[in-house]
DNA sequence: GGCAATAAAGTTGTGCACAACTTAAAGGCG
DNA sequence: CGCCTTTAAGTTGTGCACAACTTTATTGCC
């Protein structure tokens, strides 16, 4: 990896010197193991980010998976669409507040779980890091990722 | 951020717990404070990033941008021929190799290198973390891209 | 109750990513 | 030379992301 001293010494700044750059490709890259796991289940990464937070709890409505994963309901809502033609999920009005949608898990949705646990240790593993260093760059990651949205 | 012992000795993966996720949330949220210094330039995220490999030196042909990038030809013919309509690049046939495009810079494009030079500081500044860290997370984001692309 | 303000989800349109495919130009080889 | 393989770029189709907008329901607040 290239490495040089400082950004502020050019006239532009240099593609391999940005964090953004690294972690954009390192979001591809990842994506697109995830994709060889989850192809073969019928799921796209986005819709497996939409399973873990029903594996951990549901119902949940639209605006609750929106919190967790950051998307709005310009991405969600033509993704669970697409969720519940696959047959994973089911979409129900609220009856408390009939604004409200409430996403739940079919039995077949909640079987994909079984078949998706090793999939985070797969990946990781082809990261050649151990597991104590994953969890201080998700750490880390996270941590840049929460700092930089609250504004510049 | 959540931060449990280790995902095996859980049914289904966690959301918080995975390097991925951080990564894809870290990636977007940064995208997201480009766009906002981007947009008046006329530039999206992607297209900047091509405008970084031409300001480094150009022309260059599709597949130079393809490699740098890690992206296809798919994904940048037609942004491309936007930047090309932007007025910010040329795209013409090489002589030698009648196969490849050289994209090179117009002088709007050039003119836009020094408009950007302080993106980087001003985004990364708003991570709160210092030149050295940043510095170090990189480094270790590009090490995890690059062993995790070579296969699984 | 009446009504403005707010909130939840959906729709529309643009621009990536990426797979799969097409077109056309080089190269290699008998 | 003819022909087969490889390579470069482009096209088509699907699925995110995200901005901007619409629709409908709920919540103040008088």
């Amino acid at each position: 990896m290239a490495s040089r001293s400082s950004t502020s010494e050019h006239s532009a700044p240099l593609l391999d010197e940005q964090i953004c750059f690294a972690l954009y490709n390192a979001s591809r890259a990842m994506t697109a193991r995830y994709r060889e796991l989850l192809e073969p289940l019928g799921l796209t990464y986005p819709q497996y980010l939409v399973m873990l937070v029903l594996w951990e709890s549901e119902p949940v409505t639209v605006s609750h998976l929106g919190a967790r994963l950051q998307l709005d309901s310009g991405t969600l809502s033509p993704l669970l669409r697409r969720l519940e033609a696959a047959g994973f999920v089911e979409r129900n009005r609220s009856a408390d507040d009939e604004r409200s949608v409430l996403v739940s898990l079919t039995p077949a949705g909640d079987e994909l779980r079984a078949q998706t646990t090793r999939f985070p240790e797969l990946v990781c593993g082809a990261s050649g890091l151990s597991i104590d260093a994953i969890e201080m760059l998700r750490d880390q990651v996270f941590a840049f990722a929460g700092n930089i949205r609250t504004s510049i």
